[in-house]
DNA sequence: CCGCTCTTTTGAACATGTTCAAGTCAGATG
DNA sequence: CATCTGACTTGAACATGTTCAAAAGAGCGG
């Protein structure tokens, strides 16, 4: 992979490899925004990028690993997307709900294409799934997003409902994209209206946990997602 | 499509059309459960059956709508398979995790296959997403079960509440299922031990929103719930 | 029985993701 | 420089879902 020459030079970023790498993904990129993913061919994206189709699938072993560097991007975009919100607002709900809807701002240019991102993710042999171990980088990225959401704001919560949140706080986030990638309103309004009316919602029950007789329930929700955790 | 002939007998059913129709789809469900979805071919299913690959497409548009078929004899399996749990035993949490656990056992063959069959699921724009317009019959039926759980038990709830549970209920499966398909513990053991911790906690749940702190974000959670639905 | 129309059936052709044996090239080694 | 090695590149071949123009069959009116 990374290219050492006895010149002492280690440059595996301009190495000839890597600007073929990157070439083919640049190019696969805009050809998925330009005509959506099931359009793009193998061969076009080899064509445009002027090189053999045999050489897309050296550095890509499938047209889905090219989706994936693409989900790779929009995730590093929300992440970087999000940053003011983190910075700025210091109450729980405002914070969840600007990262929240950030994703949908950020992803906005792919709705159309969502949704054969979303089936191949689907596959649980996907290395796309986000479930997978593959995923797992961009999974825990994320994840981590929802931790600074808690940690910077001024939600007072029992330490280890606190330590399990960010993980739900990421399962909210997937069941958004459920719906995101369902949702046909125009500017996806409808799903602009879930987060709303959710994200308040979800302040309201995590108060609740406070009440003595909802906290053992809540212990025991916590050691149930924490069961199925692989 | 329908026969009508002028000597006056109307026979979709045993109609020469009618009988390549059954032909196609049996041959391709037993291919499908013998070697998985993915390695059956449609020319493997025309030739075992005897046509030409052209009059499979003739009866089904794509091997999805095969995969299709085969989803909705799996749904009838489990209505047939639910009866006896709904009519001798009494008590929700029995009830419910009956049903649940019989879900698995029905679809236990399909295990390995279900994969595929998730991941055209996922896509929104499958006739077979749970969320689309064409399963909506499948839906209704299936949510029409959990209704059946929760009127023939001895849960009290309040009228809003009860009448939203069957399809919170579905929900609930759906999370059932998306667990399963990325189960890979032995006999899908950990499947079986998230029934059994999440059912109880369910009813925990429920019985949680008599008291009246609870009560006002449950009302929420509902009116959420209903303004998702589309 | 003949022709007409509609349904059914055929199989070759097509599109596209993927593989692979063989070729090319750049740098290292002697 | 000649050779070697491993990375890189090629394009034809393959597998398989899908389409389609044409053929075959079936019932019907004459």
């Amino acid at each position: 992979m990374e290219v050492i020459t006895l010149t002492g030079v280690t440059d595996s970023a301009t190495a000839k490899g890597e600007q073929t790498r990157e070439l083919i993904l640049s190019t696969a990129l805009r050809l998925f925004r330009e005509q959506g993913y099931g359009k793009t061919t193998m061969r076009a994206i080899a064509n445009e990028a002027g090189v053999s189709v045999g050489n897309a699938y050296y550095y890509y072993g499938s047209k889905d690993h090219l989706m994936q560097a693409y989900y790779d991007l929009l995730q590093d975009q929300h992440r970087e997307a999000v940053e003011p919100i983190l910075a700025t607002e210091k109450a729980f709900v405002p914070r969840l709900a600007g990262v929240l809807r950030t994703w949908l701002d950020v992803s906005a240019p792919y709705h159309e294409f969502a949704g054969t991102l979303f089936k191949t993710a689907a596959d649980p042999r996907s290395p796309l799934s986000p479930f997978s171990e593959e995923s797992r980088p961009a999974r825990d990225a994320s994840v981590e997003i929802f931790r600074r959401v808690i940690d910077g704001s001024d939600l007072k919560l029992a330490a280890d409902l606190k330590a399990e949140l960010p993980e739900l706080l990421w399962l909210l986030q997937m069941g958004v994209v459920l719906f995101w990638v369902h949702d046909q309103s125009e500017d996806v309004r409808r799903s602009r209206a879930l987060i709303d009316r959710a994200v308040p919602l979800v302040d309201r029950l995590l108060r609740l946990t406070r009440i003595p007789g909802v906290r053992g329930v809540t212990n025991d929700i916590v050691g149930l997602i924490n069961s199925i955790k692989p």
